[in-house]
DNA sequence: CAAATCTCCAACTGATCAGTTGGAGTATGG
DNA sequence: CCATACTCCAACTGATCAGTTGGAGATTTG
């Protein structure tokens, strides 16, 4: 049988995402990636050196991911709230990657960032879409775009960070669904982010 | 000389929560907080029980603290902004608590939360609280007051949870200091909690 | 088919670290 | 002033784990 040295690989890298996103960094076994991923260890060391450069590629990898998975088209910008839900829907469906992005900025500073320059590049670029929406009016001109930015995904992604602050904060209301999150979160942002003339509105004038 | 067994336990706190907020309850080594304290690491055993126990201790130690730092008064109701910037200060001062908080998150559900019972009671005092000022038109009605108390929290805490992700956020804009932060936040709090009265102003009614 | 190369693995190594132990020093109570 | 109990510590132990090694088998190439 022909050797499939990219599906070992892509085998590995599946179970680190998985092994880091449950344990992070330290907590992580190169022991237990290889046994999920039912190949040798020492594979590990051939294909990426070790085991801080699995993380690093773990986090790449889903960084490539993530970036693709959420645009923000023009017509997003319109309703930046229905945005912020979509991007809550994706961390739904892929709750490893807010983990390993919470393991990254506690290991900020003693380790370098992954992929800086490109996703210094990819944040701009929402800065610089917030800020052209703000000329068109479509976007508060009451705050700075770069801090709305910051909200939105504040926003949508507190949820999964501090899931057990969110739990408690959530055990008095009567409804703690996703669904309920979500729409409480799109109307959350759209309050925050409509300009004046929205704004006048009943508040759900993108409804 | 006279035992001051009081003095040690707190010089082993003291050093724990240092070590604890920079590597974790991972990452963390006992001799390393022994060290810190200028104490024997065997005193940890005997006063704490384990690394566990004392990862506890101080959690609850922290959120002791924290409790009694940023309090909800009537005042502060009024001006939810206000209060926003407040807990960001705090946050700026004690940078060790919200790592702590990270940290718990990321083992949420392979341990219990400490003092799940008072910190339950705490966050339900500022919903019920949200919810009054709502009744007496000082909030919005639009938002659930609970979606509310979630969003001061993100927005007030998230600067410090992924800071790599915040720095590449903020690389382009202009000024980047913790007052021009504050200042931000404290304008979002506002327009996002704002009643509708207050809405019709010129949305710093509050100022 | 033989030499060179790649894949895979079990077993090993050396370091690290949580937790323990035994004993020496120090206060306290009778 | 002695018995008891508490405080402190250096050295030890056993487990765990990242990273290595040497070799067995599979594949390619000329």
């Amino acid at each position: 049988m022909a050797w499939d040295t990219a599906r070992t690989r892509r085998l590995l890298l599946e179970a680190a995402v998985e092994e880091f996103a449950e344990h992070g960094p330290q907590g992580a076994r190169v022991d237990r990636v290889a046994a999920r991923a039912g190949v040798n260890k020492e594979r590990i060391y051939q294909y990426f050196g070790g085991k801080r450069q699995l993380f690093t590629a773990v986090l790449e990898a889903e960084l490539a991911r993530v970036a693709g998975a959420v645009p923000l088209t023009a017509e997003q910008m319109a309703d930046l709230g229905e945005y912020a839900g979509r991007v809550f829907d994706y961390h739904c469906a892929h709750p490893h990657f807010l983990r390993l992005l919470a393991w990254e900025g506690l290991e900020d500073g003693r380790t370098g960032v992954a992929a800086e320059d490109e996703r210094a590049a990819h944040y701009a670029g929402k800065v610089a879409a917030f800020a052209a929406a703000r000329e068109n009016g479509l976007l508060t001109a009451e705050v700075e775009p770069a801090h709305l930015v910051y909200a939105v995904y504040a926003l949508a992604t507190w949820w999964f960070t501090a899931p057990q602050v969110v739990r408690m904060i959530m055990a008095g209301a009567g409804d703690d669904s996703p669904a309920a999150r979500r729409a409480g979160l799109v109307r959350m942002v759209r309050r925050l982010t409509a300009s004046a003339e929205d704004r006048s509105g009943d508040g759900s004038a993108h409804a």
